[in-house]
DNA sequence: AGAAGATAGTCCGCACTAGAACGAAGGGTC
DNA sequence: GACCCTTCGTTCTAGTGCGGACTATCTTCT
């Protein structure tokens, strides 16, 4: 997005950095994701559902980064593909929950500690132990900053 | 996107809050370039053609986040609101050549300092001076991490 | 000149995005 | 039990987003 020449503010000069750095990461990441034939989305879902005993939609797209109108149409598509199943709550007849499958289970076993097994080397290739606390302390700052107010 | 508990991990540990930080900022972004009565990528067309004696789709394509495909789209929206226009390039038929019309420069004028100082005071209250440049040494060190090899 | 290759912009299919609106269902209160 | 308010999941619209295919147009090589 919108990237100007920045250089010239004092503060507004890590903006760039912050969008590259986390694009850089996301061009990786994605990479990775679509290997396993899945989008962002639905390997968010999966991954989210690991280890769990299911939740509702709701709870799914709390934990995840899909909001409530697309999330319908991602756990179609996962359906499809057999890797999760919707069924009714009993107790609250509005409510459904979505659990992994067996197949959804051996796909997150298989590949969710060798996608993170993949993305850790690009960090520590780039910081030291110190660097890395330090980096997420400063990340943690700017995160808070613009949760506040809004 | 899949952001398990990565505490444990001394390097994955700063991927949740790079990606939180990111999406932190980019919800206040996205907030105010709404108020706009623009789209993210729309923005992103509108501040790249901002000062320039206008582009090629390809060139625009470059410099901003959207991609070939997409930008027809966004261009089509973008002349219909009398923002920009497409003429042809002579010396090379193949090529269309976009700018700011004097409506699009006049929005560019008016949205694109302020959209930089709304911005400002979120950087300003998170970090110091000195934070600021190892915030930024520290991002683009990730950033080329994930930029080689790939 | 003619053939082969590269480049420009468009169009397509599929997936996702936010947000608004919807109907069904539940939890109050009186 | 009837009213209100909230929550649940789905559906809808408009706009991206990517990659691949397509046409038109240079460019290059022979």
């Amino acid at each position: 997005m919108e990237l100007p020449d920045l250089k010239d503010d004092p503060y507004l000069k890590v903006l760039r950095p912050l969008v590259e750095a986390y694009l850089a990461f996301w061009r990786i990441d994605i990479r990775h994701i679509k290997s396993l034939r899945l989008t962002p989305s639905q390997f968010d879902v999966i991954a989210t559902l690991g280890d769990t005993e299911g939740m509702t939609c709701s709870e799914l797209s709390a934990h995840t980064l899909v909001t409530k109108g697309t999330l319908t149409g991602v756990l179609d598509r996962l359906v499809s593909k057999g890797l999760i199943r919707r069924y009714a709550m009993k107790g609250d007849r509005r409510c459904t929950k979505i659990s992994l499958t067996v197949k959804g289970d051996a796909l997150f076993r298989k590949t969710f500690a060798a996608h993170l097994a993949f993305l850790r080397p690009f960090f520590e290739r780039a910081l030291s132990p110190k660097e890395v606390d330090q980096t997420r302390t400063l990340l943690l700052r700017l995160r808070d900053s613009f949760q506040q107010v809004g």
